[in-house]
DNA sequence: CTGAAAGCGCTTACAG
DNA sequence: CTGAAAGCGCTTACAG
């Protein structure tokens, strides 16, 4: 590694000045900056951002803690935020838990002896050890997808999303409504969905068999075993289902076409998600889009003002939604 | 920020000290040791990697600079890599070019600057330019997707890949076969996939008219108009096609769809990939099956070799792939 | 078993 | 306009 020293003995200067040109700080003159810039090229040098963070206290890298790479979500935020983190020559440095819970804390603490800039939690799920891991942080930082009490964060409108779906099918004549959710610890995902279709479906005076609410996981398999739960269980047979994600709804859907429901005449199906398998499944699956490539630009403007210390306080974002009505309903 | 020095003040003894237990290295007493440890509980201290990197020269951070995140191809690949990597400790800097090609020079030296232990370059293309600068990059390099003359790369076998698909249709008595690529400056996508085509054909001594090779660009979209084209404009109307992506087979199989033609019995269809998508279309899609995972655990084995000095020089690695043989044949 | 001191590669007052 | 020197937070010979 060739260092600003040597840079600077071959260009017969100090390492001062080399230091202003590399930095456009101070004066140079220029046939000085002009031989420093030479050598520089002809060697191919690039200052250690370690020494430089050493002392200036700044990396320009953004920790993001995911719990999977590879699901649309994660993909179309960390798409989102890297776009923008770009624009201010900031980097992502990743810790994949691979929804392994207990690396959460794991990595916030790497990423903070890492001295990065910030950090990014997407959150699946909060639990004490974490949030007073999160407290004594004490650097900037952000979730994404669960509402953490005393730190900024950017979450979908999962309560309305639910209600509005509920409205749909009562719209579109249905009274008998299942609902496919996963385990509430998931606050989002599991507890915010619920509670937005018990609430819609108790504001439309509808009941709710107990044979109608299904639990699943994050798999289309569990959606299938849920659907037929449902069919075989209930009592009185639903005329459509609320599945909480897409995949839920592709697999409640492979259990419909296999045992000759058709769909939506026999029975109606909304998923949340939009995901790329919604559009090209038989039929359409009507979906709720969270925007999440927005939710990243969100994330990333939040932790950039967080470190820019123009911050006003904590802030919570909750991000808009669009209905994508398809063939499914 | 709270340093080595204050945790040695307060536990009494010198950072050397301190330093020795936080890297488990040389002779400490116990009840020294367990003063130090208490102190570091307490205080909630973390070392700074930056300061460490410095001195050791080591960052235990990989480099990666991919096109876009969320593609299962990426995702996939990532998730094989990190969850190797972990092991050994080894974190992720990303840098997303979002496929502006230029942005791959500015971030190989971006990262040489972060100092990461090795990088890995996940290529759509190869450029002189390119080419020159990861040449003269000199530290631990691994390309993916791209064989790139000089340095280690990981690959499939794009052109036994595309083979093995034509081999399959002529056993299902398929002769006139047409074929939706991309443009041959992606070498592995564009170009071997094609050759494996035209090879095959040959090797079969089936002609192959003109009208019946198409391209397009990675998406459905185009996949739809190739194949439209492919329809309208030949004159030997061909009973089966290869689309070199599954998306391309994708947009093909819709096009087909909606005008009428049944799928595998009028029109047999194959694609590359095996995306989530490739499963749940109707008919499923037949497709070859790259083992990214597996690819993304092979790179970072050969990249941690490299680093470790254990590198036998440069290496070429050839993926496995696995034909799915599904409903669209 | 423990510590003083040098040094990693930068930046930044300070002095001239 | 330019440079000498201190210092960022660690680790590691070296000495005791």
């Amino acid at each position: 590694m060739i260092t600003i020293k040597e840079i600077a003995k071959m260009a017969n200067v100090s390492s001062t000045t080399v230091s202003r040109v590399l930095n456009n700080s101070g004066y140079v003159s220029d046939p000085v900056r002009q031989r420093i810039l030479n050598v520089i090229k002809e060697t191919g040098y690039v200052p250690s951002e370690h020494a430089k963070s050493l002392r200036t206290k700044k990396t320009k890298v953004i920790g993001v803690v995911l719990p999977r790479m590879g699901t649309e979500t994660s993909s179309r935020l960390i798409n989102g935020m890297s776009e923008e983190l770009a624009k201010h020559e900031y980097q992502i440095l990743l810790a994949n838990t691979n929804l392994e819970r207990e690396k959460e804390i794991v990595y916030l603490r790497l990423l903070k002896s890492r001295q990065v800039d910030g950090i990014v939690l997407l959150a699946t799920n909060i639990n004490e050890e974490l949030l007073s891991e999160i407290k004594q942080l004490n650097i900037p930082f952000v979730a994404v997808g669960q509402d953490i009490p005393g730190v900024s964060t950017v979450v979908n409108d999962d309560y309305h999303a639910a209600k509005e779906i509920i409205k749909l099918f009562v719209e579109k004549g249905h009274s008998k409504i299942a609902f496919i959710g996963v385990d509430e610890s998931d606050r989002s995902v599991g507890y915010l969905r619920k509670q937005g279709y018990l609430d819609a479906m108790e504001d439309y005076k509808l009941p709710v068999e107990k044979e109608w609410v299904q639990k699943g996981i994050f798999n289309i398999e569990s959606g299938y075993e849920a659907m037929k739960r449902i069919m075989e269980k209930s009592f009185i047979a639903p005329t459509a289902v609320f599945a909480v994600t897409d995949r839920l709804a592709v697999g409640a859907m492979r259990y419909l076409k296999e045992n000759g429901y058709s769909i939506p005449q026999e029975m109606a199906l909304v998923g949340i998600g939009a995901s790329e398998l919604s559009m090209y499944v038989t039929p359409s699956l009507t979906t709720i889009d969270f925007l999440y490539e927005r939710a990243g630009k969100e994330v990333a403007s939040l932790i950039l003002q967080q470190i820019s210390g123009k911050d006003t306080g904590q802030k919570k974002i909750q991000l808009n939604y669009r209905l994508l009505v398809r063939d499914s309903i």
